[in-house]
DNA sequence: CATTCTGTGTGATACTCTTCACATTCACAG
DNA sequence: CTGTGAATGTGAAGAGTATCACACAGAATG
């Protein structure tokens, strides 16, 4: 696949005419890391956007404990590190593949040049960003506001509406109970707790690795 | 003070050159508002950008509950409300004067013709925009991990910034509890508990309707 | 096949914060 | 000066979570 088709694939360029997505490309370069290994830590000097072609990114913040929050789980079209190109800061969180991931990168001023060349793409910029600050913000009232288990609730229907919008069927989430408490921000046993009484009321059933929602209508009726 | 005048003296707009500058004064239309009242509701349609020529904007969201959580604390040469013109959607919160107010605004297609030609503007705008979504992302780990007395103190320290920076003494930070618990999620009997431990230590000195702090130093220290 | 590792389930205890219920102080209008 | 409301101070009781300390199962590895 050459690089304008990947290009096409992905939202934020999609809008983009055949002339203006091949000269972005060749301003594009690609990487692939492992599994487990990390992009970037918090802190470093960042001047690059990248775009997943493949695979998983998790980006996380840590603290002095140990406690580490996952900010966004990303996946395959989807971008990320923008911040650090946008206003030239350092990077404010940590980025991670969470499965082997290629990605395209692009630096900034490219980017620069390319938003000021195509509006749509500056729009679609600039809606992706204000999605995000939407979510973060709804997450902020959540954390100060909700108890665990609607945190719980709710995470695991937005976790549930991205499976299914791909598939249209009743597939299982794919997350470990320690991955799901550092999204909500509790701890391991508190999420085990909080899906026992889930799993008690029939609304869910567990396993290794899987969370299957049962009743979607009722556990979407307790998220209010 | 005529329009072009007001822009020259606002960060996203001072980088314009005169001709451009007095051409977006002619689309800008001003707008006074009382202290207590509402700009707009979460929900509503938006299709303004509002900067503030003078007093104090206060950004927030609340629960069904009652309760409130302030998002920003916005003052003059600030702008805020980008969010809706930029994704076409809905309000994502609150905002209210907190002060007597006034302010610009800038309605959707001049905003985007703005940006698309100042390359600078652009610059501001994404800059202003990641970080807003910095600072949420921090205070989104500060509420999963922080206990309330390290919230207060960061938010003591950083309100104390905005006021210290353009005076330079030691003022003090007008806040009534009410509002300071608002601002890190907590209860106000419980801010009150913690200002009860910090002025035990020396640290803070009270009085209605104001917090001054005696030793930034020793403040700061208790944050990490 | 034995071993190790990772993910899961669960109770006891301790701690933080909220809720509730009041008392007190201060500013200000009548 | 006096009443009224807003802001503040404080304690008791209880809810909700974290922490800790395990037990256990299945998967992965040698």
């Amino acid at each position: 696949m050459n690089p304008a088709d990947v290009l096409s694939q992905i939202p934020i360029f999609a809008s983009l005419g055949d002339e203006d997505r091949s000269s972005l490309a060749e301003r594009i370069d690609r990487q692939s890391i492992p599994k487990g290994s990390t992009l970037f830590h918090r802190g470093e000097p960042g001047n690059a956007l990248y775009i997943i072609i493949r695979g998983q990114i998790r980006i996380f913040a840590s603290t002095r404990q140990g406690n580490e929050i996952t900010l966004a789980l990303l996946g395959a079209g989807e971008f990320f590190g923008e911040m650090a190109l946008l206003d030239g800061q350092p990077r404010s969180a940590n980025a991670e593949a969470t499965e082997d991931t290629e990605l395209h990168f692009l630096d900034r001023d490219n980017f620069f040049s390319f938003l000021m060349h195509k509006e749509s793409a500056l729009r679609t910029i600039l809606c992706a960003l204000s999605r995000r600050l939407r979510r973060t913000d709804d997450l902020l009232t959540e954390a100060y506001f909700l108890q665990i288990s609607h945190r719980l609730a709710r995470k695991l229907v937005e976790l549930y509406d991205r499976v299914a919008t791909e598939e249209g069927a009743c597939l299982p989430i794919c997350v470990t109970q320690l991955e799901l408490a550092g999204m909500i921000g509790a701890t391991r046993e508190s999420v085990n707790k909080g899906l026992n009484v889930l799993r008690k009321k029939g609304l869910v059933k567990t396993s290794r690795n899987r969370i299957t929602i049962l009743d979607l209508a009722r556990l979407k009726r307790r998220i209010r």
